[in-house]
DNA sequence: ATTTATCATTCCGAAAAGTGGAATCGTTGC
DNA sequence: GCAACGATTCCACTTTTCGGAATGATAAAT
């Protein structure tokens, strides 16, 4: 005899975690009286219920929430058997990925990460896609992206993400600017214009919604731009006011452009910066291995996320 | 996609530890037709032939041999966790083990070993079956013993057994006999006559061996017992050697009968005793809690084996 | 050089297991 | 009391797995 089909573990992980037969049957993509044989089964082989019923919904036994952690450590380390077997053979492939991100996460990320890449994979390529202005999600989807690099998108349900680094906004002004001769108030903030950098022509954001729901403030926005390459040349000749994150901030030589930073005085929501792939990718070890190594290097050149 | 059939995982550690189809199909009761398509199946899932043709024989791969101990660790978790669940309810259990083992056994370990199990499980019985002189290991087949504890029987292949404790050996005497008034040696040893303890009258063992083989001397066997108890109550009445093991001169008074006890000057085998079960019981999480419960109680009163 | 023995793999028909849709059951909200 | 939701059971069909027979590969024996 040997023993229950080990295979169970991976729809018990499921079932514990989902809470629910149909979730859990939907996620593993078979139909639900297959997911209740499975559960029946698992009933059997560990004779408890592992999902009661709680009312109109379903909840885990004590002794499935206790032994969770175990099954997703047994199924993880199973898995990752394979990835053994084909991480062993990094140095003889020639993977080529294609990610998209915008100029900020390219400028500061892309060379590292193709150091770190090619340390364990010496040929492989990477493909930075340029942005687009569909939702990010669609080309992950037709496997035309590998991995997508964001901040603020809202991703399709099934996208999954991790994140990367979190930053928060800086004012950027030229060197002299008079906001800067006292300490900066959300008053202060006020009496100058600003530039306002989106693809999409949004002007407003986080800024105003703090200024005007903790103030009573509005700030004026003078301009739009796509990009913000073209203002910090040009900005120092004026008493504009620019947002920046602090990926853009540390990577651009502030001084050399007769610029000067402050910090906000308000309470903004930090922005997340995460990477988001298709779950048919969740299984292959090369593209694990892709994630794993950015996410070592985001927190190298960037630093920890305090969360 | 849920990735590979997790109970191949039972197949890949059985393959590796055999390095034979053959011998796998056999240890886990399937054809060897079966038990080539399951290796067909791993040599896919894994993109690595485990096991290649070695000439006649085959052998694991390099990856296959680098990954085993992860692969039986794995099966090792996934099977505890049907324990897990099972040994919850040893406090609400009455299980009844029967046991066989010498006399000598019960005498030192039965008292520790029900306390032991006793204190998990308060309903445990133990039944101490009476040695018999036919196989040990009948009885396991057929399921009348749950567990033999033995030292010298030769038992069926496919009888489990585990070492439980080394023992050596010693020789004991009246208090004032004469071959304690010099250093004993293997000339002084056969001055005297020997009583030897065999439930199946056998009188040569390995003393006579070493005499024999070593120093070309021969010890006269005065009379064959089938057990030691009426001989420590009289021998201090004559001068008869009587070889015991470690565990019985440890547990019966030696000064309070008469007696005193010495070491062989001989380079003897020592006796290793072991536990002895029925493969069908492996997988019985109450009965392998019996095994390791003994296990530790017998390390515990006897010591650990230095081996 | 040929034959024999052993072990692994492939083929094939039969048996077993698994599937999803439909029907049914149990519980809660309205 | 009825409707909605989720889990379970039933049923016919599909897929997978099984073991025996046949085949292939290798080394030992003749």
């Amino acid at each position: 005899m040997r023993g229950y089909d080990l295979d169970l573990l991976r729809f018990l992980q499921v079932l514990i975690e989902e809470e629910s037969v149909s979730l859990a049957a939907r996620r593993l993509k078979v139909s639900e009286p297959a997911m209740s044989r499975h559960l029946a089964k698992l009933r059997v082989a560990f004779a408890d219920p592992i999902l009661v019923q709680s009312g109109r919904r379903m909840s885990a036994s004590a002794f499935a929430v206790g032994i969770l952690d175990r099954v997703q450590e047994l199924v993880r380390a199973a898995d990752s058997l394979i990835e053994t077997r084909a991480l062993a053979n990094l140095a003889n492939m020639a993977p080529t990925f294609t990610i998209r991100a915008n100029d900020l996460v390219v400028a500061s990320l892309a060379l590292p990460l193709l150091q770190a890449l090619k340390k364990e994979c010496p040929r492989c390529e990477l493909i930075w896609a340029p942005e687009i202005d569909d939702p990010a999600s669609d080309p992950l989807r037709h496997g035309r992206v590998d991995l997508y690099i964001g901040a603020t998108d809202v991703m399709k349900p099934e996208i999954r993400r991790q994140t990367l680094f979190r930053d928060h906004m800086q004012g950027v002004v030229r060197k002299d600017h008079p906001i800067l001769a006292t300490p900066i108030t959300p008053q202060s903030m006020v009496l100058y214009d600003y530039i306002s950098v989106s693809r999409r022509g949004r002007a407003q954001g986080p800024i105003d919604w703090v200024l005007r729901n903790q103030y009573g403030l509005t700030r004026r926005i003078a301009m739009v731009v796509p990009n913000y390459h073209c203002m910090v040349e040009s900005m120092k000749n004026s008493d504009l006011i620019l947002p920046l994150p602090g990926i853009v901030v540390d990577h651009i030589s502030v001084a050399a452009l007769g610029l000067a930073t402050f910090e906000f005085p308000l309470s903004l929501p930090s922005i997340d910066a995460f990477q988001a792939w298709h779950p048919r990718r969740d299984t292959d070890p090369v593209h694990r291995w892709l994630r794993e190594t950015l996410f070592r290097v985001s927190r190298q050149i960037l630093g920890p996320c305090t969360q």
